[in-house]
DNA sequence: GTCTATAATGTGATAGAC
DNA sequence: GTCTATCACATTATAGAC
């Protein structure tokens, strides 16, 4: 289906450039389809881009759902919660490049639909951190500190493995998506069990 | 200076819009001044792009040669390091998107100049590993996963705390740069300390 | 060093044929 | 549902006067 195939095009070209840099010439051009039979599936531009947005906020929020519809110990949620972190990227890369843009552009470019699906994956961090028998001087913790460190550190580290750039090399993990998510993600677990937990 | 001027300026429309959203046309608009007079001064947008990005990249090595040119134990460094950071985003805010936005966009818009200058960041931070007592499942730990670490959380709490968006609202800290940046820091620097070193 | 004027091209978007 | 042709405007950049 044509509506389908620009989806998907279009997330790979708005991840690679960013939302600025991607014209519709040059989208359909990869696509090799009429600028018209673009405008005929998406309103404008702006429309096509929410809906990359919106796709894989709700790619990721499904996999969420799945696991808390159970109800399961804080520990094993929050090592799902960085497991479904790690799928996501795994299963579409994209979404990287796609959620650092967003979160420097304070979404400048996203409408209000967005917003609501966001929520629900912070909603779900919540529940970890109510779940979590946390040590006293972290019973109060920012979700939103909690979240910047999960998504801030899994974002930035993979980003730099997997780009061509001179740096990151010294190690084995280098252009390795699978070892370096699986590196990151179990650096991390480790670390919050460690200190925040009792 | 008008150069200075139009770098000062520079730096917040980069940094508010990204490289690509920001038109020359709007940037001399808010200068007040020719667009020709820009072209004087710098040679095309992506060299005054780069001229942007060094200087905030030297600003913040700078502090760091300071610091490192005394021979300080490990933690009083890590500890310096982070206050580096937080230091530069407090005094030059509009390096957190203009970081966000590079890390996601794998350098694409820099020239080759800039790279020896986040070489010298890394080795400072790799200093600090190694005069750290790291337990032994920490010995061989990835410097870019440490960077990341740190980097990561502090760039992507910063953003949501100090965005208009409905998030992260739920506390004093919102909109709050001084206590935000605070508070992410010492709980990195308590989290490292904890996990990592004897 | 700063300006006016303009070139050359690319941009998002649409009317209307098939 | 996809195409051709085109619009109105914005883009980076520069030549040349002052």
């Amino acid at each position: 289906m044509t509506r389908d195939r620009i989806l998907e095009v279009a997330s790979q070209e708005f991840a690679k450039y960013g939302y600025d840099a991607v014209s519709m010439n040059n989208l359909v051009k990869k696509l090799d389809i009429n600028k018209a039979t673009v405008y005929y599936h998406y309103k404008d531009k702006k429309a096509l881009y929410n809906e990359v947005i919106k796709t894989i906020i709700e790619f990721r929020n499904e996999k969420s759902r799945k696991i808390f519809k159970d109800s399961l110990d804080g520990k094993t949620l929050l090592n799902a919660y960085i497991q479904v972190e790690v799928e996501t990227i795994s299963e579409r890369p994209y979404m990287v490049p796609l959620a650092l843009r967003e979160i420097a552009n304070l979404g400048a470019n996203l409408d209000d639909g967005v917003i609501p699906l966001f929520e629900e994956d912070i909603r779900y961090l919540q529940i970890i951190l109510d779940k979590l028998e946390l040590k006293d001087e972290y019973k109060n913790i920012d979700v939103y500190a909690f979240f910047s460190l999960i998504m801030g550190t899994i974002l930035n580290f993979y980003s730099i493995q997997m780009s061509d750039l001179p740096i990151g090399t010294k190690d084995e993990l280098k252009k390795d998506s699978k070892k370096s998510l699986e590196y990151i993600s179990s650096f991390l677990y480790n670390m919050i069990n460690l200190t925040t937990c009792k």
